[in-house]
Parts: structure tokens; C-alpha cells; sequence
DNA sequence: TTTCTTACA
DNA sequence: TGTAAGAA
């Protein structure tokens, strides 16, 4: 078994992601009822987590701190798992004249990037609404 | 005891 | 988001 398999391995339930993450079991899931994490189930109901979702809520919670709806996070966080493969073949399917100058990868980067900055001086400037725009308009 | 869903001050 | 209620 492989590190990749060992990540997305269904192993905590919430009570221990609370403790890890240090979200309410409330929080935890609205996140799952917004599309963000989605976490596997036991036969009876029950959520189990992976690292990569541990991962994930961690990284939820930053963007988060950082002044970001869940609307926007899941923007940036969408691609970063099942779907990067996707993406990628889908723009390397693309002709090469229709190919846009950057693609949805470095798009997420740049942002990550610049909400990383933002939020040096005081994530006053780079907000939800624009976010959202950014990518709705691209 | 812990978690799940649904609903509401 | 917190919290309550009833079920599992």
C-alpha cells in the first residue's frame, strides 16, 4: 500500500477531527453539506475521515481566517484532488490556439498566492465577492 | 456515550 | 454558528 492510498484512507470519526482541527463538530458539517470535504460513511451513518480530509478541514480553516467564504475556498480547493487530472487533460485536449495563457492550476496558484500576500497587510483588499468574479469572468 | 439529522432563538 | 430534540 502506498502513501497516496494511505492518505485517503477512512480512519477518524468526527469526535477525533474536532480535536485535530479544532472545528466543531457543527462546522465540520456545514463544510460537508457545502461540497468541500466529503468524508466516507460507516454502515451505520457515521463519518469517517481521512488525512487528506484532516487536511483539508486545516486548510479550510485558513482561508477561512483569511477572510474567505466557503464559496471561495471551494474555488481554490476543487482541483486539488480527483479533479486536477481532469483538468489538466481537458486543457492539453484544447488546440493550442484556443488554450488560454494560463490554466486553471496556475490561475489557483496566482491566487493562493496573492491572498497569501493580501493578508500581509491586512486582507482588506482581495475579498469573497472578488474572488468569486475573478473566476466566474476568467 | 457519541454521532446523526432537522429545525430554530 | 450554537443548540435542542429524538433516533440510532
Amino acid at each position: 500500500m502506498n502513501d497516496k492510498d494511505r492518505r485517503s484512507m477512512p480512519l477518524f470519526g468526527i469526535g477525533i477531527v474536532m480535536k485535530l482541527t479544532e472545528l466543531t463538530a457543527r462546522q465540520i458539517r456545514y463544510y460537508e453539506e457545502n461540497d468541500l470535504i466529503h468524508p466516507e460513511r460507516t454502515k451505520g451513518n457515521q463519518r469517517l475521515f481521512s488525512f487528506n480530509d484532516v487536511d483539508r478541514l486545516l486548510e479550510i480553516k485558513n482561508y477561512l481566517d483569511k477572510g474567505l467564504n466557503l464559496a471561495g475556498i471551494k474555488l481554490l480547493l476543487t482541483d486539488e484532488d480527483s479533479n486536477v487530472e481532469k483538468t489538466e487533460e481537458k486543457e492539453k485536449a484544447l488546440p493550442k490556439e484556443k488554450k488560454s495563457v494560463l490554466t486553471d492550476k496556475e490561475l489557483r496558484a496566482i491566487l493562493r498566492q496573492e491572498i497569501t500576500e493580501a493578508n500581509r497587510f491586512g486582507k482588506a483588499n482581495l475579498r469573497q465577492g472578488e474572488l468569486a468574479r475573478f473566476f466566474v469572468n476568467r
